[in-house]
DNA sequence: AGCACGCCGACT
DNA sequence: GTCGGCGTGCTC
């Protein structure tokens, strides 16, 4: 341990201490006599305040002992673990985000700095009463029977009905003994042998190669891929099951949208308790009991969204990532990460099962089971539920719309058979509004966002134009800026004029949309998705919000009304996120008892991502999309990084980006690629102009000498801020 | 992140 | 003449 010994002959110890602020290495300080230990929190006096850290180890010796200052408090909270605390470690390297960032993101709960709060309770003294009375006897032996609970007085007076200065008097005459107890309650005890719904073969044998491998206590990455209906979450509640009888905690992750009192029901019914939850809703007691009790190691399993994972969990054994491939994982906002991956850095840090659980895999899960990085287990439908749909396409060059229609003559045929039958359809459009573009007829001139370069979009209902990019919103215009022309021509579908075909072919369909912006609130979109579920609307529209989610029991028929919206475009991941979004959507026609088809409206029906769906066969498709970037027939694998450049004044950022594009000549040099900076990725998002920048690095390639070549760059150039978005394929 | 130090508009 | 706006820079 470096230390110093001031005037007086006291020593000194210098350590070092991650504090949760922006910084990428951990600062020195001084504390008197011995160092707190690794992973202790404590407060770090930091630009004049008082800043949450954790002790990280010996101080660095790289500042002047005199310039070091004293540390403040210790807190009285369990310290960090060194699994922890590599686990933040890897993930601040991962992710390109400062390592005070990924501290802050393990210390978000309310009143960490404070003790934790305590309240009286009363148990059973050591005295008898001098005089005992029917009330005092009454009190007694409710005390006695509640055997180990210690009540509030409050609480004992109630529950015995008696009045608050019975129990203060035997409390006076030591007749009842009083302490001070945690205020907030411990979890329930769970117990994993409570019921077990019969499993089927395959589910008995997914959970018994988890429980296994739960067992073995050691680093193991599961893929465990269950179609809808085939009960993998079963499977996966006996893996976290078999962590509770090993003594260790679990993790189960859940996109934010199925984190429902459903899944804690099952939860309970299983465990006779449910488990502690941590998510985004939650309020500040919540989050700092969940907080506390993942620390101390009495919360046996949390349930939580992304967050989650950040938890500083005593003893982890097993993490869930359930619907894996939900873009939800994805935090984008501030430290960007993705939550699915960083349960694998996770689970490797702390010896732990890691299963990511889907019946649609993401295509870099898919690509490590396949290369036997992740043990993959399948668990087939069970017999009797609900199948996939039967998908074709229409070709829109043999069977196209009528001019200014966008459904096809054999789509709106199986619309009305299906509406005669008494079922219900779906027409899925995955743009908002009326028209993606709106132009003069007589000049051509297009309407377009003075700052995204994208074209704005003709909001009907709104009357507005607004950008999808940057949200910004001008009226509709009643004639062209540029010769006066009232002859204004929308081009192509939006939701709200496919709406406006439906209406006209199908007027006595009652029906329902369902759009971000078609309903003004939450609660209002969740009445309409209810309203379709119960079968009132037999005709739905909607944009991507229908792909997940809820289940419509009635729906036999998804028709998509254009399935190559979307494979177009500079996405290098284009053509996967098409292929998912679609075979959900195509998806929801397969809850019903009754069959269930999708009709997918195409000018390419040949495209691979077509033939794929047609097939409903996941597995050739990544096959073959890993087998393109392979050969380089599409964008390679790599590690992706978008470098975003943000910053209010617009030249400004530009002239950075192009600043951090030269910085990134490293990159270049090591065999990888910087793609832009683009015209297109640039969007003012609250008064900020962000530009992007994409680089591919190799695999293996260090980036951090470029990180600090492009944090350098920003320095000193006034409000502009760099941020980088690490892609998950990065993993492959 | 937050806090201090910096230089330009409406106030007792 | 100042109070304070937030742009800019730094934190052991």
């Amino acid at each position: 341990m470096s230390g110093s010994v001031d005037l007086f002959g006291t020593r000194e110890e210098a350590v070092s201490v991650a504090v949760a602020a922006p910084l990428r290495t951990p600062l020195d300080y001084l504390c008197r006599g011995a160092a707190p230990a690794p992973g202790s929190y404590v407060l770090a006096p930091l630009s004049g305040r008082e800043t949450l850290g954790v002790v990280w180890g010996d101080g660095s010796g790289e500042v002047a002992p005199g310039k070091l200052k004293m540390l403040g408090r210790l807190l009285d909270l369990p310290p960090m673990t060194e699994e922890t605390r590599r686990f933040l470690e890897r993930v601040a390297e991962y992710t390109l985000i400062p390592l005070g960032d990924a501290v802050r993101l393990a210390t978000r709960a309310p009143g960490l700095s404070e003790p934790a709060p305590t309240k009286r309770v009363v148990a059973a003294g050591d005295r008898a009463p001098a005089r005992l009375t029917p009330a005092r006897a009454r009190v007694l032996e409710l005390v006695a029977e509640m055997g180990g609970d210690a009540p509030t007085p409050a609480a004992l007076a109630k529950a015995a009905g008696v009045g608050s200065s019975v129990v203060a008097g035997l409390i006076a005459e030591g007749a009842l003994a009083e302490r001070r107890a945690p205020k907030d309650p411990p979890y329930p005890r769970l117990r994993p042998e409570l019921t077990r719904r019969p499993l089927s073969e395959a589910q008995a044998q997914a959970a018994a190669a988890l429980g296994e491998a739960v067992r073995r206590g050691a680093f193991a990455p599961t893929l465990l891929h269950g179609v809808t209906g085939s009960g993998k979450t079963e499977a996966y509640l006996e893996a976290v099951a078999a962590c509770l009888r090993a003594g260790r905690q679990a993790l189960v992750l859940l996109p934010e949208i199925a984190l429902t009192d459903q899944f804690l029901a099952r939860f309970q019914e299983r465990f006779g308790a449910r488990p502690a939850e941590w998510h985004s809703a939650a309020a500040g007691v919540e989050r700092r009991r969940c907080w506390r009790a993942a620390a101390d190691g009495t919360a046996q399993v949390v349930v939580g969204a992304r967050s989650a994972l950040f938890l500083p969990f005593k003893r982890l054994g097993l993490i869930v990532v359930d619907e894996e491939h939900d873009q939800g994982y994805k935090q984008e906002e501030g430290a960007i990460y993705h939550a699915r991956d960083m349960a694998v850095l996770r689970a490797q840090a702390a010896d732990a099962v890691v299963v990511l659980a889907s019946a649609t895999p993401s295509l870099e899960s898919w690509v490590n089971a396949e290369r036997g990085r992740y043990q993959k287990l399948s668990v087939p439908a069970r017999f009797g539920k609900a199948v996939a749909p039967d998908v074709r396409t229409v070709d829109l060059r043999a069977d196209p719309p009528e001019q200014g229609r966008w459904l096809s003559p054999s789509l709106v045929q199986a619309a009305a058979e299906t509406l005669q039958r008494g079922e219900q359809a779906l027409f899925f459009i995955n743009r908002r509004g009326y028209a993606p573009l709106t132009l003069c007829r007589k000049c051509g001139h297009r309407f377009e966002c003075p700052h995204c370069a994208t074209w704005l979009v003709t909001h009907r209902l709104a009357r507005k134009l607004v950008c999808h990019l940057c949200g910004r919103t001008e009226p509709e215009p009643a004639c062209c800026p540029e010769c006066g022309s009232t002859e204004l021509a929308a081009c192509g579908p939006g939701v709200e004029r496919l709406a406006e075909e439906a209406a006209e072919r199908f007027p006595d369909a009652p029906m329902e949309i369902l759009s971000s912006d078609a309903a003004p609130t939450a609660e209002e979109l969740r009445e309409r998705i209810n309203r379709i579920a119960r079968g009132e609307a037999p005709l739905a529209i909607g944009t991507q919000i229908v792909a997940k989610g809820h289940n419509f029991p009635n729906l036999t028929l998804v028709g998509v009304v254009d399935a190559d919206l979307g494979l177009h475009g500079g996405d290098f991941r284009a053509a996967e996120r098409t292929f998912q979004l679609l075979q959900q959507v195509a998806g929801r026609a397969g809850r019903s008892e009754k069959p269930g088809r999708a009709i997918l409206q195409t000018a390419a029906p040949d495209h691979p991502v077509m033939q794929a769906l047609v097939a409903n066969d996941a597995e050739t498709f990544w096959r073959a999309e890993a087998a393109a970037r392979r050969s380089g027939a599409a964008p390679p694998f790599g590690r992706y990084v978008a470098v975003i450049c943000s910053g209010p004044d617009e030249p400004q950022v530009w002239e950075i980006a192009r600043t951090l594009a030269a910085a990134a000549e490293p990159v270049r040099e090591a065999g990888g690629e910087v793609l832009g900076p683009a015209p297109a990725p640039i969007a003012r998002i609250r008064g900020r102009v962000r530009v992007r920048l994409l680089v591919r690095a190799p695999r293996g390639a260090a980036l951090q000498p470029a990180i600090r070549a492009w944090d350098a760059a920003v320095k000193r150039r006034g409000s502009v801020r760099v941020a980088y978005d690490v892609d998950p394929q990065s993993f492959l």
